[in-house]
RNA sequence: GGCCUUGUGGUCAAGCGGUUAAGACGGCGCCCUCUCACGGCGCAAUCCCGGGUUCGAUUCCCGGCAAGGUCACCA
């Protein structure tokens, strides 16, 4: 058969020779060592952990070997496409400090462009038509009804299901057959000629994975689709040497296909990239755990972290655990390090699927937030609320002063021992929401009414916002005294059955009375804050309630 | 089902022939203490199972089992 001339019917016209492309995208000038690598993502906008924890695996190899990291649009299924994807990928992963040097709609080096795949379209069609002109690529008109047919009865006979060997029908079709079917307008694919056997298995060496062993692809894939856009495999091949890629970390549901990508490479007369497939985040899903999916876990979008205000370095700090076991030793050493400095290692990566841990992120964002001073905490919670926050907190920032104490107060003395109270945004906003303005009771008294209010009405008496600390703890303890609760602790401990309660009891109906909340950081300060006039009057209030009643 | 990968406490994990099997999160106690938080001190783990190899195996080999991934004109 006169595969040339097939070529030149399947894929007419003037195509550039490939080694115009070698020349137009030559091997990048870096130092010794350095990677490049890229994220590839398809656009639909929606961009989870998963990804995430991939990027920063990309980013930080990249960077710490003096390489290059660029953005690639995978656009070649015209169904995922959504507008404004790209933009929103970019805007998420910045907001994880996560920064590209090229690729779409970064504005770098665009040399190595274009970034979108469906603008590749003529340079795939160049290598397609040199494969087929080779012989190493044929048309295929089955249709997807009888791929369906075949694959059915490929699983009734219980055989490898695909396109490969015998059961690739087209690959056999003579060269009479091809141009009658092309004459009357059938419909084509074009599939790679296989030369490989699933029964060959050979080892591999993955960045990440360590040593596996992989079996040969013999399935005759597409390459190009009735279309005429590539599959991803096809572009995976052309884009990443085109692009000049060293080093591919992606997500270990490639690993399957790997074999096609480098029967690709090896077709293609291109050097193979170096591979890393990293394990998947997981999540707890019933009884079993799985891989996060786009599909089913919208709450672990990176847009869920924003909604709900979780520090972007906090994220980042939590992927960077899971990403390098030794990176969390070295935080603790280091913590006032920048993340930078962290010698990142791709075989270092864990080889087994993490669980994703919700209780230690919240705990690395409680430490990560209590770093922070109270100014760069109110600026935090302003972008956040800005966005995300409601009208009434919104109006939190109007007396910038009293938000400062408000902030000093929960979050300790800077420099010193200090609460970890907040962990998100979202979460700090309600944690201090009862400091601008008082609502219902969220704790309940354990008191009986009468003694609630006989301890709010003595207190209102002697009370005096003037007071230091010493002064106005020294007259809750009267207070206490008075009413026959044990006024020292300690004396309270060694006998409590003397007692009807403590200190610690008539304190806490103060501060529910006070603060709706039964804990809360230091009552005398938070009196401070709220001022006496502010304090006296919700104290009445909750006296109040027991004359309407 | 085929193929690939993985299997150390509830979770993330260090260790890779001899260890009291690190550490972190979570849990639970205790201390500190007007509550909470912080901080401090403790407690809880038959290294998936079964065979080997070895003086000795969590570590090596084999076989199971379990979990995950994948088998598209989706990426």
């Amino acid at each position: 058969m006169d595969y040339r001339k097939l070529a030149e019917r399947l894929l007419p016209g003037q195509y550039p020779e490939l080694s115009y492309f070698e020349e137009k995208y030559p091997p990048r000038e870096l130092p010794k060592g350095a990677e490049v690598t890229r994220l590839a993502p398809s656009p639909t906008g929606f961009i989870h952990l998963g990804n995430l924890f991939a990027a920063i695996a990309n980013e930080r190899t990249a960077h710490t070997s003096g390489g290059i990291l660029y953005l690639r649009i995978e656009d070649t299924d015209a169904k995922r496409k959504v507008d404004g994807a790209v933009e929103a990928v970019i805007r998420a992963l910045r907001y994880f400090d996560i920064a590209f040097d090229e690729g779409a709609e970064i504005g770098g080096d665009n040399s190595y462009g274009p970034w979108y795949q469906r603008e590749r379209a003529e340079i795939y069609r160049a290598y397609a038509k040199d494969l087929i002109g080779r012989g190493l690529a044929y048309p295929c008109f089955c249709t997807e009804e009888e791929l369906a047919a075949l694959r059915e009865r490929q699983t009734a006979e219980k055989k490898i299901t695909g396109y490969y060997g015998e059961y690739a029908r087209c690959r056999f079709l003579s060269e009479e057959e091809i141009y009658a079917a092309l004459d009357a307008g059938k419909p084509y694919v074009i599939r790679l000629r296989s030369g490989g056997n699933a029964e060959h298995k050979l080892s591999f060496h993955d960045e990440i994975k360590g040593d596996i062993t992989v079996t040969e692809n013999d399935q005759d894939i597409v390459i190009l689709k009735s279309d005429g856009i590539p599959t991803y495999h096809f572009a995976h091949a052309i884009d990443d040497h085109l692009m000049r890629t060293t080093l591919v970390i992606r997500g270990e549901e490639w690993l399957a296909s790997l074999p096609i990508h480098l029967e690709l490479f090896d077709v293609l007369g291109f050097r193979r990239p170096k591979y890393g497939h990293n394990c998947s985040l997981q999540k707890m899903d019933g009884g079993t755990r799985r891989k996060l999916s786009k599909r089913k876990d919208p709450e672990l979008s990176l847009e869920f972290y924003r909604k709900e205000g979780y520090f972007p370095r906090a994220v980042k700090v939590y992927m960077l655990t899971l990403l390098n076991s030794d990176f969390e030793e070295w935080y603790q050493r280091f913590p006032d390090q920048p993340l930078e400095t962290f010698r990142f290692q791709v075989r270092k990566m864990g080889k087994s699927g993490a669980l994703f841990d919700l209780d230690k992120l919240n705990d690395i964002s409680a430490n990560e937030l209590s770093r922070l001073s109270a100014e760069e905490m109110a600026e935090f919670l302003r972008a956040w609320t800005e966005e995300y926050g409601t009208e009434a907190q919104k109006k939190y920032f109007s007396d910038r002063e009293y938000l400062l104490k408000v902030l000093g107060l929960c979050m300790g003395v800077a420099g010193k021992k200090r609460r970890k109270d907040f962990i998100t945004a979202s979460q700090a906003m309600d944690k201090i929401a009862y400091f601008f303005g008082k609502g219902k009771n969220t704790d309940a008294y354990r008191v009986s009414e009468q003694t609630k209010n006989q301890i709010i009405s003595s207190f209102l008496a002697r009370y005096d916002g003037t007071d230091d600390a010493q002064i106005w703890f020294g007259k809750v303890k009267v207070l206490a005294g008075e009413l026959g609760f044990a006024a020292e602790m300690k004396e309270y401990k060694a006998a409590p059955e003397k007692y009807p309660g403590s200190v610690a009891d008539i304190a806490e109906v103060l501060r529910i009375a006070a603060t709706g909340y039964a804990n809360t950081p230091d009552l005398w300060s938070i009196m401070q804050i709220l001022g006496e006039e502010e304090t006296r009057q919700r104290l009445q209030a909750e006296l109040g309630e027991e004359d309407a009643k």
